[in-house]
DNA sequence: AGTTCGGACCGTT
DNA sequence: AACGGTCCGAACT
């Protein structure tokens, strides 16, 4: 696992990359903002991290990525994994509410667990939980923070009513 | 219009 | 057994 660290001008993120490609991004914290770098990148990783930048300036900027670098969704359970498979089909500028997921996905009793399944999400803004709202177009929660949801949603085009 | 309350539902720890 | 980034209806203000 490979931690680096990525500027923007929203901060600095933090990726970090498996065998299988991206696995977790961590929004900017203020705290350590510089971690332990690799010494030297793998050949395989340099391509997926420069994939990571782009799409993650896209996706600030509130546009849609040109292509994402292979996400390593392994860590979660069959829910969780085919929840976020089915975020990434969210397009941007449009949202859905927790029960429509939970529909997508064949589960249309569970939107509470949809919920958990988001704030559970290793690959935030590029699995683009901030799309999803609670019924009637309210904001409902966000893991990141509500700031984030709200500034990400609007760059695309939203407004948020919650 | 807005809010609070209660119950039902589901996956995870 | 308990907790959530929920949802819906009902009963309020």
């Amino acid at each position: 696992m490979h931690q680096v660290p990525i500027p923007t001008s929203d901060g600095t993120f933090v990726a970090t990359f498996s065998e299988a490609g991206l696995a977790r991004l961590e929004f900017p914290s203020d705290r350590k903002a510089a971690r332990r770098q690799s010494p030297r990148l793998p050949e395989a990783v340099r391509p997926w991290l420069r994939a990571t930048e782009r799409a993650l300036d896209r996706v600030l900027a509130g546009k849609t990525p040109t292509q994402l670098p292979p996400l390593d969704l392994s860590a979660g359970t069959n829910f969780q994994q085919a929840v976020w498979v089915a975020l990434q089909h969210i397009p941007a500028g449009a949202t859905r509410s927790y029960l429509e997921v939970a529909r997508a996905v064949g589960a249309p009793k569970a939107a509470r667990a949809v919920g958990q399944a988001c704030g559970a999400n290793p690959i935030p803004v590029l699995i683009p939980c901030h799309r999803v709202l609670a019924a009637g177009g309210r904001l409902g929660g966000f893991s990141g923070g509500l700031e984030w949801k709200r500034t990400l949603l609007r760059r695309e085009g939203n407004v948020p009513s919650g």
